[in-house]
DNA sequence: AAAATAATTCTAAATATCTACATATTTACT
DNA sequence: AGTAAATATGTAGATATTTAGAATTATTTT
């Protein structure tokens, strides 16, 4: 009974998976590719108006923590996210953000 | 058009959510309360085996930020999830870590 | 091979969060 | 009022995260 409970492993994956979503600009990266499923690191930091490196950072977290994936076609390396299932979880917080 | 991304404020509402549930101890208060829906901060503690200062630092962060709500009976004071849908979050990213 | 473009990595200072322990507050009971 | 039980708050050192700028790597184009 409860066994959920103590699972620290699990515990901690999802809480270092949420770690790495909880940053404004982070959200606003996975709402991007929600949007658009697939962008380059170009195409992100403009379209959020920061710098390419913070944009890097960024996508470099949520790609470590699995929340993203790259692939290089050529010069440019596009990102996407790696779970539908992901968008959920946003969702989720803005529907809670109007209660 | 993408009006959400620029929408400074939900995000900040959405990461600092998040980055209250984002603990390995604070996701398992949650998962409890969502098995149990109303417990003390005794039962909490307990359940847990943790300190009882620690579980109320805990419980304070998640009232902070609405995710959990408290009612005093008596000498007791019982902490309950605020809304279902937060759950909804724990389940996503429990299924997120299974991929 | 040099130049240009795209993206990443490094660095460091500022800020935030965590943990554990000690102390304080609130309520109920006698 | 005095005491015990239940919960909350304060403090401080350790650790982690954020931010921005500079330097670096990788790829394509000329």
């Amino acid at each position: 009974m409860a066994k959920l409970v103590l699972d620290i492993t699990k515990l901690e994956m999802a809480a270092s998976k949420l770690r790495a979503i909880a940053h404004p600009m982070r959200i606003a990266i996975i709402d991007l590719l929600n949007e658009k499923s697939k962008m380059s690191v170009t195409e992100i930091y403009s379209a959020l108006d920061i710098e390419q490196a913070s944009a890097s950072h960024h996508l470099n977290i949520l790609k470590n923590k699995g929340i993203l994936v790259s692939k290089r076609e050529g010069k440019k390396i596009f990102y996407s996210l790696k779970s539908v299932t992901l968008t959920e979880i946003i969702d989720c917080i803005n529907r809670c953000n109007e209660e």
